[in-house]
DNA sequence: ATAATATTGTCTATGTTTGTCCAAACAAAT
DNA sequence: ATTTGTTTGGACAAACATAGACAATATTAT
């Protein structure tokens, strides 16, 4: 049960590497990458993609883990999160269903 | 299946009143209050509590539809929706058992 | 002790969000 | 048709959040 910064820091220590040597591959600076491993910082999109690439693991898990951390820390204070994440993935059914004839509930908003 | 904004229009033109009535009570100007009710502009949790109160509809169930609005928008582009909000799931119980002996998966980091 | 690595804090640039205000668009009423 | 009330849209500014660069400090290993 790790957040995606540890996940990324296990993955580093594992294979006896420094943080520049990720960061580098990121593309970006040490401490920034320290930040994230600490969840100090938060990583993005585009940093999760390229990790996984980095340690070649499947990028769906990465994701997963990286949004399922997202969704966690907006809604772990509420005292029904269940019922939010019910709602939550009837919401998202429903717009995928409907995405294919134009979608109503429309979160992007053009 | 709508979205918070929507909800609160609903409930508005139900009883026949102005933006300008509901807006006053929210503390908020009327055209943001528009755009809310359009998707436009995004609530805040103050502004649903104070909603639910003038609405006299019952806060947890506004509060569910707010939240879910939020986790739906993060992640509906994703295509492993349902096991992001699974491990999601996983994460806050871990958390809420923890947090009674001082919490590890620390999102809010202190 | 030295060198490599990691952490921390500060600064800045940049972007995002949020609200205010005004004017245009729209609707309804007289 | 003009007035009145309502809703919407956009310009703008203030407040806030975020990312990254960098430097200083701390930690670890040899």
């Amino acid at each position: 049960m790790k957040y995606f910064g540890e996940k990324i820091k296990d993955l580093r220590l594992e294979r006896n590497l420094p943080l520049r040597k990720v960061a580098a591959y990121l593309d970006i600076d040490t401490s920034i990458l320290s930040k994230i491993e600490r969840g100090e910082r938060e990583a993005n999109r585009e940093m999760v993609t390229k990790a996984a690439e980095f340690f070649n693991i499947n990028e769906e898990e990465f994701l997963t883990n990286f949004f399922s951390d997202q969704v966690a820390k907006i809604i772990y204070k509420e005292n029904n999160c269940d019922s939010i994440l019910k709602v939550a993935e009837e919401k998202i059914k429903y717009i995928k269903t409907k995405s294919l004839k134009q979608g109503d509930l429309n979160f992007d908003h053009e």
